[in-house]
DNA sequence: GTAATAAATTAGGTATGTCTAACAAAATAG
DNA sequence: CTATTTTGTTAGACATACCTAATTTATTAC
């Protein structure tokens, strides 16, 4: 089995390449709040047990097996997420941290008893798909509301897990996954965005906006 | 804060000196499954922290600091065992292995969400007390079955946890906490024990009957 | 196409928690 | 009360997962 700084690796490296990222040295360093020599000797010791192929001083990227260990790390990831917040009334902002703890020890047995009484669940409570017990992943692909122009009418879709600050500011907005916004204005410069949010005017900087993302309605 | 390491001797260290044995090298490298030598090494190393006293080939005691945290590691095991059982429906022979994964990642806000839903509970699923918050533990000593006589009324009031196998057994025969059992006969020779288990006859052996722990009712 | 910069790796260290084998201290048996 | 056995500790290793500083490779700027 891997161990969990293996697991968290290889989650990290997949979620970067799902975004659309080189998985680089700096990168997953970056990423992991490490320094770049130890994710250096961790690539090594992947590469030795074929979870990723490394070419020094070019790139990685993952096996099959190590895609596999990736998804059901992330897989457990979001199920726990979504049980938190709905079998043990946890606010959203909190159970990312939560659920990078509870991602490792979750064992078949505790997964399947969460699958059974959240009934299969698709999304986790940040709108981010769940990935099947096979392992696959219903790849979505959705703009950030930071790209948004006026008039347009939206649906939220997902908004990244990690800040809690930034999660708890956007509840405070009402702005959730299947929330719908429309946008009434969206000054330059990066500027903020007024927004109607289900029927109330609110206004967001564009910082935040940057990690909302969204699918336009008609 | 104390690694998970330390934290599971002092948890072991607790529940060895509760049943009445001294935590030495030897009994503690057992009950671990650990080399005696990483038990010096640890002892050395929790006594400079100062959770242990360690007064070499003298044997150890738990310093207040040292207790606390060993309580708090009990009841984190005991509420999770029965949130396990109560709220996810796990038989009670898996909860004990899988509450040695969770009592370490148990954050307080878990551990207060899983107190509110189980309404306060004071013993797990096999009869154990659970320490209170402000590390308190009510003190029970009960006989095992294996000393019972003929004749007598028994009240189950806990089962030792840690092997699923007996648990199963014990499960099957319908001995649980609570559950009320009168001695039938008794053979000699370390031999079976002939109960009424709740109305139905059973005949168990001695060893199992040692890990079932019993007070006398009327 | 070389020089400067950025990225990645190597070298050498640290802390944790384990191990086996050798040795020292304490307990026990006669 | 010495001899043997049991118990505990020390010495020396190993694996994991980090670190900083130095070095090497690749990229970019001109």
């Amino acid at each position: 089995m891997a161990t969990h700084a293996v697991e968290d690796y290889l989650a990290m490296i997949y979620k970067i390449t799902f975004e659309g990222e080189k998985p680089t040295t700096s990168t997953i360093a970056e990423n992991m709040g490490v320094a770049k020599a130890s994710v250096t000797d961790m690539f090594k010791k992947m590469a030795k047990s074929t979870l990723i192929i490394h070419k020094p001083y070019k790139g990685i990227k993952l096996t099959k097996a190590g895609e596999k260990i990736a998804l059901e790390v992330i897989r457990h990831h979001r199920l726990v997420e979504l049980y938190l917040k709905e079998a043990m009334g946890v606010s959203w902002d909190k159970v990312h941290d939560e659920a990078d703890k509870w991602e490792h020890i979750l064992s078949e047995e505790i997964e399947d008893r969460i699958v059974e009484m959240l009934g299969n669940p698709t999304h986790d409570p940040h709108g981010a798909p769940i990935p099947t017990k096979d392992g696959h992943i219903q790849e979505e692909k959705f703009t950030p509301l930071s790209d948004a122009r006026e008039g347009e009418k939206l649906l939220v879709r997902m908004v990244e897990d990690s800040d809690p600050e930034k999660l708890r500011y956007l509840a405070d907005k009402g702005i959730y996954p299947q929330t719908v916004i429309k946008v009434k204005e969206v000054q330059p410069f990066e500027g903020p965005l007024t927004l109607d949010v289900e029927g109330k005017p609110q206004i967001i900087g564009h910082e935040v906006s940057r990690i909302v993302f969204v699918s336009l309605m008609t």
